[in-house]
DNA sequence: AATGAATGAGGATTCATTCAT
DNA sequence: AATGAATGAATCCTCATTCAT
């Protein structure tokens, strides 16, 4: 009984501790860049001593690698393609990215460290594709099929699609990143929902010009 | 006279030199990423010795400046959105994606280790800014909004649109280093044109959702 | 009384937790050698914390001169060379390398870890002289000149011959280290005795050359 | 024909600098051990900078490495064993153990730090074998087998003798490192070949009971 | 102008030791 | 008395940069 209680107040001291020294990563490493970054740096911010951080992780390659994984867990969860009640795509769109949106807010900086190593690094660029956006992809791939089948919305290309709305999230999330002041105010109040639900669905053309 | 040949004749060998030391950085830099690339091995690809590079550059990062404005030079050019004759919104749109296609098969890799330099790199992303990024979207709202007022496309947010569509670029370019497959090949073959055309200017709507 | 009977025991256990990390310790190091050997390995083996480690034993170094002492302790005593009936030194010897082998084939792993260490560690060597060496060889040369005195073996310089016996012995173990396979599989058998002192007494001479 | 001695002359500067490091080496390793040496230690001892060392040297371990090549490459060379007129085989001991004891009075420090890290690294320890110990004792063997075979030494087994002889010098040097004041005054002053001799083919038995 | 050896600051990682529980 | 998490000094090694030739 006793042992039981400790062993989990162990495991809770340890998982809080390993989410303590991620923060502090992903701080310093959005700030700097995995490789600028040192493991003093984080060790300070964490406030803990640099041998502590390797009580907890391999290697500073392994902080990299535990933050994808959080990103990752915290991503849109796969239920959400299968609640009922969201047969109209353009509802279901505007929910999406508002969820997409808000871990943007809340995950900015690791989403920073992440996407920059994951640019250079193979490895890591394998597991963010495995983890992260296969499975997303296959999951939108099905849901579009389905509206398309069902006459939802226009018969198009649903592998192809799928790969562009997540390109446009990509890209925009980029655009944060790089700072457009002009993003960067309206999706912080949460503005541009609207508008990019508009852009997605109604296309630029006239309505005459449609096809 | 003989004297202004000799300097000419100077120039022309320093820029020849800075080329095959940029064209090298650039091999290396696409490999490994920047901060896993060494000059060594730069210098080695480009068959000079390291103290050269520094005859040349003043350190490693100015091998990456240098590669930006490479890159930037490189762009499409604003004469495009002046031309006569591109009256037609969604054959300016063709002409446009088809070019910067052309641009991104022959500078991925430069791209790739550009852009993650840039994510966490303060100075690298104001020089990206202003020197790539700002141009064109001012250039390309500019376009949008005579276009807007022209009714040649749906009354939209011009700003807003521009980045939308930068963002859909610059993610597409995302997907394409993280390697998805079906975007690869497409896009190899230069069969993502057309599709991507009519995803931005018909969206997804059927068209009596289209309001 | 009572107190008596409590310290008696409390030693005996410090003395037994002394030796259950000893020879945990012995385990490593001979495995491993002393510096790559770590404490928290050494704790594992000796299924006790890190902690308790230094609860009996000051440092790191203070296991390696504890495990010197026990080789030292179960060396040859001294008692041998008191010994009635031993004029023999042809029997002498034998039984002196008899036990020492005997010694060896239980200590090696020990002895092992405790060679490197003293050959570049300044106060090992001395302590290991005083401890170790000293004694045997100022008996074994007393020994060596009541057997010149009374004319039982050849008329040689007792110092000298302790040492060379002395290097012999060492030399064998070094070798067995090494893994020289001939002596080793004629060592485990036992099979080395007699030729050894053979050697030793007759030396490689034919008879006539003897002098 | 400049080219080719530009070619020498590095190579000899490469040569040279590499002995200056090992020498170096050689020594903070003799005194402190492996372990206990630093790179920066043998770095100022060399008069270079750190990164200089890895310039020469892949790893400090390579250090080690390339002292034991070394030694092996400075060892009693083949030709000895060849050489006419060493039909005596004391004379023919007596000058092989004068030259090794002048390459230990040489190589002293390398011995001992080399020495110290084969008897707890299984790597070096193969190495040695391979490198030092094995071509020695075939050779030595070989060179018994004979003598025994016309009848210069006793009949005896030349394997193992071999053996004996060689551990008696690994042993002596042994004595030398630990410190014994004694061998050490008359090794330095080349007093033990005679005494050593005599042992190595009279032994200690009287000649009467010589069987 | 080119070279490449030398430099040394800097950084990830290890591990003996401590100490609060 | 035992624990084991926390510590941080110490160390090997890398690599951008310099400079004598």
């Amino acid at each position: 009984m006793v042992n039981q209680k400790t062993v989990a107040r162990r495991e809770r001291r340890i998982a809080a501790r390993k989410e303590q020294i991620l923060d502090a990563a992903a701080q310093v490493f959005a700030e700097k860049g995995f490789h600028r970054a040192t493991t003093k740096e984080i060790a300070a911010v964490a406030d803990v001593s640099e041998g502590t951080i390797y009580n907890y992780f391999g290697s500073k390659n392994d902080l990299l690698i535990g933050m994808m994984t959080r990103v990752g867990d915290s991503q849109v969860p796969p239920e959400i393609f299968e609640q009922e009640g969201l047969d109209d795509a353009r509802e279901f769109y505007t929910t999406l990215i508002q969820r997409r949106h808000t871990f943007v807010r809340q995950n900015k900086s690791i989403l920073q460290a992440v996407l920059s190593e994951i640019l250079t690094n193979q490895e890591m660029r394998e597991r963010y594709n495995e983890q992260i956006v296969e499975p997303f992809l296959s999951m939108f791939e099905q849901y579009l099929s389905v509206q398309v089948e069902q006459g939802r919305i226009r018969q198009v290309d649903a592998e192809l699609t799928t790969r562009y709305l997540f390109a446009l999230n990509l890209g925009l999330l980029g655009m944060l990143i790089l700072g457009d002041p002009l993003l960067q105010s309206k999706w912080e109040s949460d503005e541009l929902t609207e508008s990019l639900t508009e852009f997605v669905f109604d296309g630029l053309g006239t309505r005459e010009t449609g096809e």
